[in-house]
DNA sequence: TTACTTACTAATAATCGTTATCCTTAAAGG
DNA sequence: CCTTTAAGGATAACGATTATTAGTAAGTAA
């Protein structure tokens, strides 16, 4: 967190309680939550704020690299302030809960890829879809 | 081609010159193209093409299974009629061209995530993102 | 062929998530 | 404090997608 004020900080952006409280909804949760619930979150402390400064100040953490942005497939993002580089999840259709599987083989996958095709490649997004333990319950 | 006419048929969907010319668009092809690309080309030859009937059939391919949606970065929706389930993709950065590479270790990799975590895993979205080797020589 | 039923099309309005605008407010540095 | 200027709040605008509606044509049976 102080980490993150100081490239802030570094950079000549302002230290706000805005940035602070979204950036405390980003960080103290093992959830990734979505722009809407940031945004409900900031505003039981900071009633008046806009969810203009919610959209501006996550794209703003993204840009210094502070946080990942989830492409979900109904078409809103997600956001991941823990760990912001890129890495597998695990959703489950059902409860939409999101799991960061430990995945042992990417790396095998992406040389194997990337030796096949001649492809330098820079990133990527693998997302697994299916039904966890809980739900399979039900 | 005449396989998924008769799919449609069955499920008592009508045959119309829109719809097979969409369908084309998408088989007759080894890109992944995105709606609007589709319906320029389908008002090549039907030039009252409305963009609201190619989003109801592409959204109706996808649910009779016979196209992937595909979920880029940008936000907006890609496709795929030759290969309707779901694959790897590694797609250049800077060119935007899309590749399908053979992944043998995909199967290996979900095996992996269920085993760890209990999730039934029943679909995947893998994508991949890089510079092609034409792009790096530039 | 003809007529009938009803799904489909075209045009356009409406919706949704996100971004831009613009004026006001307040953070940072002297 | 005081000044400068980035940031916030409210809201309009935007782009992709979806819904609406009235007219059209695909399928089917006489």
């Amino acid at each position: 967190m102080e980490e993150i004020l100081d490239k802030l900080r570094q950079q000549e952006f302002r230290i706000t309680p805005q940035r602070i409280a979204i950036l405390q909804a980003l960080l103290n949760t093992d959830q990734h939550p979505s722009i809407e619930e940031v945004y409900r979150q900031v505003k039981t402390r900071f009633p008046t704020t806009s969810l203009a400064t919610v959209y501006k100040t996550v794209h703003l953490l993204k840009e210094i690299g502070e946080i990942l942005e989830i492409g979900f497939p109904d078409g809103r993002s997600r956001y991941d302030g823990n760990k912001p580089y890129p890495h597998p999840h695990l959703i489950c259709t059902r409860c939409n809960s999101i799991l960061d599987p430990d995945v042992s083989l990417l790396d095998q996958l992406t040389g194997e890829v990337a030796k096949a095709t001649g492809y330098r490649i820079t990133s990527h997004q693998v997302e697994l879809f299916g039904i966890c333990p809980s739900c399979q319950q039900q």
